[in-house]
RNA sequence: GGGUCGAUAGCUCAGUCGGUUAGAGCAGCGGAUUUUUAAUCCGUUGGUCCUGGGUUCGAAUCCCAGUCGACCCA
């Protein structure tokens, strides 16, 4: 795509030479206000390398740069009350920093002139701190400003002082341009708020609007904080195939490619788990993958077709383990987040989504078998608690909307009357879910989906009522679980959990299902699902079933979406909005 | 896939019932200003009104088709 886009490959440096030197016109040509605004700071940048300065010198000495986080937190004895208000004294910050000289670096974000002297606000990594360069202080230095503008990487050097308004400030001696921005920030008020523009300019969104950098920084603390949680527990991070020779590891369309010298049909997985248990087969009993996984699915404020899931295996464990580690799991990475967030100085950050949580991590998670959620949905619909065993009728009815109402119809009817939660259900995408099903598995499995999910938040809530309280939903039936262990003493249903909060779902585990024999029935299943018109289908993976063949041990396992559980901490209500470069169809 | 809404200056937005040369704020440019906080004041540049048709004496505005996006539903 890059080449097709910016001409062959082997162009080579003449070639950028020559297009780099047609997109320099003589005489500039205004054809729009964008081009004339980069034209102007062009000129600025001619005018530094006319006067012998490198508009993109690379010789910074970041030996006694300090971060403007850490001037800050060195002066934080300075604060006046209250601190909130970060006002300082000037008498304290000028003993506290003995006239020395600060240097500091990072980009403009803001400029206020007033003739011989100017306020300037400069960004790094840690923050921003106020400039103040006057002439007299500065003497020559001060040109400098002319050809600087804002968005600009600039390095200052100078003394702190407080200003009349109680601002921290740093007052220049010198000032230099570090890195010349031909393209302006957008308004520096209202930022940039295409939603559009800002996935496909996410270097500018990071830029204009700073609380976006602060979402992925907690998704990155909270990998760290997952990491943290597993690698504590001897389990070993590792690293699996994401080109598959076949589909498997989870229900889900591939993306397919192609490998050329081997002449090979590929998939991008759908999931880690299946090279993951031959792990366990291969002696580790604890491995864990952070990993990229692929589906080729639809985009919408939930999916993403690339997404990061977490994956560990844990040998000699049960789903039931794998539920108190869970809610284990959830409570120290939160509070991993909001312990390192304050160390950066974005506790407010955090402080605010926790406030808008209306989900509770600290109580215990509920625990309710699939069959019993049904059963407690339909009375809390007033519906007759008989319906779950009458699925097969309800999936009889006419599918066609608009068509002449059949005796089902007119029950649909009577059972949407029952309450106004009953009127709530999606009763038409419930019918034709269950006309596609083949198994009573599969109708509890719609059944649970229609019923009981869209309101599970709901019906779980905190003791105080305020708040939904998670809940693992388990026990699938075996038909929609084909590689979980079957439930001793009900062969229909599999040890397996989902985790729901506040109705969405966020992880999936279960024992694993070792017996060889089992797995390749559940496979060949699979496989007429797939001749039988199914989409979401896993191929007969042979050799998975011959590493079970060889002895895996009783092990459960683990799934968690990452990008989920960033919305569901940070709370972003879109999934694009938790991952910094989201798919979009290309521009043109 | 269906529905609703949207696209006007680099950014954020006005634009009446279809009617003169499409406006404002920010940014930019020129000037004034040595403690500002979205600084202020004076002047000023900048437009494929998403694209293509149509209706009309006249279209940013009305109609049709399309592109892209957001939200909701599937």
């Amino acid at each position: 795509m890059r080449q097709r886009a910016f001409g062959p490959a082997w162009a080579g440096t003449a070639g950028w030479t020559r297009l780099l030197r047609r997109a320099k016109p003589a005489a500039p040509i205004m054809e729009s206000s964008e081009e004339a605004l980069i034209q102007a700071r062009r000129d600025k940048a001619a005018r530094c390398r006319e006067a012998g300065r490198d508009p993109f010198p690379n010789d910074v000495d970041a030996g006694d740069r300090v971060e403007v986080g850490a001037l800050r937190r060195r002066c934080e004895s300075a604060l006046l009350e209250p601190k909130s208000d970060q006002r300082y004294s000037p008498e304290a910050v000028s003993a506290l920093s003995a006239d020395s000289l600060v240097h500091i670096v990072g980009r403009l974000v803001a400029r206020r002139g007033f003739g011989k002297a100017s306020f300037l606000r400069v960004r790094d990594v840690t923050g921003e701190l106020q400039v103040f360069a006057k002439q007299d202080v500065m003497g020559d230095a001060f040109a400098a400003l002319e050809d600087i503008d804002i968005a600009d990487h600039v390095e200052v050097r100078g003394s702190l002082m407080v200003t009349k308004t109680g601002e921290l400030t740093l007052e220049a001696r010198t000032l230099r341009l570090l890195g010349k921005a031909l393209r302006p920030l957008p308004d520096k008020w209202h930022g940039l708020t295409d939603v559009d523009v800002r996935y496909r300019r996410r270097y500018v969104d990071l830029v204009a609007n700073p609380e976006v950098a602060t979402v992925l920084r907690a998704r990155s603390i909270l990998v760290q904080g997952l990491r943290q949680f597993l690698d504590s527990r001897a389990f070993l991070e590792v690293e699996t195939p994401t080109l598959h020779p076949l589909i498997g590891g989870a229900a889900a369309r591939p993306f397919v490619t192609h490998h050329n010298t081997l002449d090979l049909e590929l998939y991008l997985r759908v999931a880690p788990e299946l090279y993951l248990k031959r792990l366990l087969v291969g002696g580790y009993e604890r491995v864990y993958e952070i990993g990229r996984c692929y589906r080729n699915e639809g985009i919408s404020t939930r999916h993403n077709p690339e997404f990061t899931m977490l994956e560990y295996y844990q040998a000699y464990a049960t789903y039931e383990t794998l539920m108190d580690q869970t809610e284990q799991m959830l409570r120290d990475v939160d509070t991993y987040l909001g312990t390192r967030l304050t160390e950066l100085g974005l506790a407010a950050s955090y402080e605010a989504w926790r406030a808008a949580r209306v989900f509770c991590l600290s109580e215990p998670f509920a625990r309710v078998p699939m069959r019993a959620a049904v059963a407690t949905a339909l009375e809390r619909a007033s519906l007759p608690p008989e319906l779950g065993s009458r699925l097969t009728e309800l999936a009889k009815g006419p599918r066609v909307e608009g068509a002449v109402p059949t005796e089902v119809d007119a029950e649909v009817q009577e059972l949407r009357g029952c309450s106004e939660r009953a009127q709530r259900i999606d009763w038409q995408n419930l019918r034709r879910a269950l006309f596609a099903c083949k198994s009573e598995g599969e109708r509890l499995f719609v059944a649970y989906e229609y019923f009981a999910e869209p309101f599970l938040h709901e019906d779980y809530r905190s003791s105080d009522g305020t708040l939904s309280r998670p809940v693992f939903i388990m026990d699938y039936p075996f038909e929609v679980s084909p590689l979980a262990r079957r439930k001793n003493g009900d062969p229909s249903l599999t040890d397996r959990f989902e985790l729901f909060v506040h109705s969405r779902e966020l992880c999936n585990a279960f024992s694993e299902l070792n017996d060889p024999d089992d797995q390749a029935s559940r496979f060949r299943a699979q496989v007429e699902a797939k001749a039988g018109g199914a989409e979401e289908t896993m191929d007969y993976d042979v050799d998975y079933v011959r590493a079970l063949e060889h002895g895996m041990p009783p092990a459960a396992g683990f799934g968690l979406g990452i990008d989920r559980l960033v919305m569901l901490l940070t709370g972003q209500p879109s999934i694009r909005d938790v991952i910094a470069f989201p798919l979009l169809r290309p521009e043109e």
